[in-house]
DNA sequence: CGGGAAGTTGAAGAGCGTCAAAAGTAGTGG
DNA sequence: CCACTACTTTTGACGCTCTTCAACTTCCCG
C-alpha cells in the first residue's frame, strides 16, 4: 500500500501495548497541529491551545490494532491527527458494519453514555490526540466555543449518517459504489489533498461491510465501472475518476 | 388510527397555512410542559425558562401535513411536544429513505448548514415548539447547560444513527420488524407509556422506507411473526409482543 | 522467489422486489 | 344505518439483484 506509506509510524514497533500509554505530546505541541482547521481546537486562540496541550496525550498505533472495542468504559475521546481507522458493530454471529471510517481531523470516542457504542481500528498507521473525559468536559467548560464546534461537528456527523442511511436503504450496488468513491474523493480535497486520484486505504470487505455488501459484490461492481470506463484502478489501492459529474449522476440514481 | 385519536388537535381544522404562522404559546408555557425533561429544556430552572417562553412559538400541525422541506433555509428549530412524526430524504427518482420517526421530546430541524437536511412530516396531528435558530442560539449562549444538553442528544443520535446502519446494511427483514418494534416499545415506555401493547401510527410504507424494504415485505413479515406466535396484530394499528426477550433475540440474529 | 492473504471471476441459489389482484378499513353521503 | 368509494394492507406468482460457495489470480512481505 504505498498510497498510504506512513511506515515512519511504524517504526515505532508492533510492540505497542494495548493499553496505548503512549508518551505525552512532546516538542511542538498543539500550536503546530497540521489539522487544527479540521477539529474541535480550531476555535481556541494560541494561549487557549495551551491548555490542550497540557491535557492531551500524543498516541500512534500501528496498522491492524484496535483502539478501543464496543462496550468498553468510555474514558478518552480522540482526534486523529494522521493516518485512517474504521469504526464499526457487530452482531452476535459475526456480520460486521463498518459505521464510518476517519482521517485526519476527524474525532472519535463521544459516547452519551459510560461506554463506546462501537468499535475502532486503525487501518494505517496512525496519530491521535487522546483527551481524558473528565478533563474534556472541564474544558469544553471553560471554553464554550469549543464546545459548539463540538455540537456542530455532531450535528454534521448527524446529516452524514443520515445521507448513509438513504444508501444502505435505497441504493444498489452501483450507486453505492459511486457515492463511496464521491465521498472520499470529496474528503481528500477537504484535508488539501487533490481530489483525483482516490486512495482505498481499506479492504474490499471493508468496504463491503460499509456499504451493505458482499466483498464480491464489491469487486464485480468495481469491475463493472471500470469496465464503463467510469474509473481506472491504479497501483497502490487507488482509483481515478474519469468523470465525476458522471459518477455524481450515477451516484443518485440518474445513471447515464 | 384510534390509537392515535388526538381529533382535539385536528380540530383547528385543515386550513393551517403552510407558512405555520400559529399563535405564540399563551397560557401556561414552558414551566407546564408535560416532556420538559425529555427535551433540551431539561436543564433549566424556573427563571431560565422564562427566557425561553419569550422566544418560543407553540404550533400545532395536522396528520399529513409537512413541517419544511429537504433544502429549504433551516430557520428553526422545533421539538416535539405530541404526536409523531417522521423524517426522510429522497433521491430523485422517488425512493425514499426514512431516517428516523420522531415523538413527543423529539427534537429536529438542527442543521449544520444553511438548509435542512431531511423533510419532516406529521403522522398524525401534532404539537410542537419552534423556535428561530438566532434566537436559540442566543440562549445557547447564556445558558451553556443547555448547550451541553443539546450536544448530549446529539451524541444519543449519532448511537441511535449508528444502530439504523447496523440494521440497514446487515439485518434480515425479520431482524429488521423485530428491531423496529423493540425500538418502538422502549420509546413508548421512555416517555412514561406501557411498553407492551405497540402503537404504529406509521404505514406499512413507512416502515418499509424506514426499514429499507417494501410494504409487501413488510406486511408478509409481520404476517410470518403472527404465525409464529411472536405478536398478535390489534385493532386500532397496534402490536402485542408475546415474549420480548425472544424478539429480542430475532432482533440481533439469534432467533430461536 | 515463495507462501499466504487479498482480490477477482464464475455458477448456482435465496431473499427480497415487482407486478397484480383480493381483502380489509375508513370516510362520505344518501 | 348502510352503501359506495378510495385507500391501505395482505396475499400470490414470478423475476432479479445480490449472496453464497468455490476456484483461480494477483499482490505483498518476508
Amino acid at each position: 500500500m504505498s498510497a498510504f506509506d506512513v511506515s515512519r509510524i511504524h517504526d515505532l514497533g508492533a510492540a505497542i501495548p494495548r493499553d496505548l500509554n503512549a508518551r505525552t505530546s512532546s516538542g511542538a505541541p498543539c500550536g503546530a497541529c497540521p489539522v487544527r482547521g479540521l477539529t474541535f481546537c480550531a476555535p481556541l486562540e494560541e494561549r487557549e491551545l495551551a491548555e490542550v496541550a497540557r491535557i492531551v496525550k500524543h498516541l500512534t498505533i500501528p496498522a491492524g490494532q484496535p483502539l478501543f472495542d464496543e462496550g468498553e468504559p468510555a474514558r478518552h475521546v480522540f482526534s486523529v491527527t494522521e493516518g485512517a481507522m474504521k469504526v464499526y458493530k457487530l452482531l452476535p454471529d459475526g456480520r460486521r458494519q463498518v459505521t464510518g471510517f476517519l482521517f485526519s481531523g476527524d474525532f472519535l470516542g463521544l459516547a452519551h453514555n459510560e461506554s463506546y457504542a462501537y468499535s475502532a481500528e486503525a487501518m494505517v498507521g496512525t496519530s491521535l490526540c487522546r483527551f481524558g473525559r473528565s478533563e474534556l468536559e472541564g474544558l469544553l467548560e471553560r471554553f464554550p466555543q469549543m464546545e459548539r464546534r463540538l455540537l456542530h461537528m455532531a450535528s454534521h456527523e448527524l446529516a452524514v449518517a443520515q445521507d448513509q442511511m438513504l444508501l444502505l436503504g435505497r441504493k444498489t450496488a452501483k450507486e453505492k459504489i459511486a457515492s463511496f468513491l464521491l465521498m472520499l474523493s470529496r474528503r481528500q480535497e477537504l484535508r488539501g489533498q487533490s481530489a483525483n486520484p482516490i486512495a482505498l486505504p481499506m479492504s474490499r470487505t471493508d468496504i463491503g461491510d460499509y456499504l451493505g455488501l458482499t466483498t464480491e459484490t464489491v469487486s464485480r461492481t468495481f469491475t463493472q465501472l471500470k469496465t464503463a470506463g467510469e474509473i481506472a484502478l491504479l497501483s497502490g489501492n487507488r482509483v481515478e475518476v474519469a468523470d465525476s459529474g458522471g459518477l455524481a449522476r450515477l451516484a443518485e440514481g440518474e445513471g447515464l
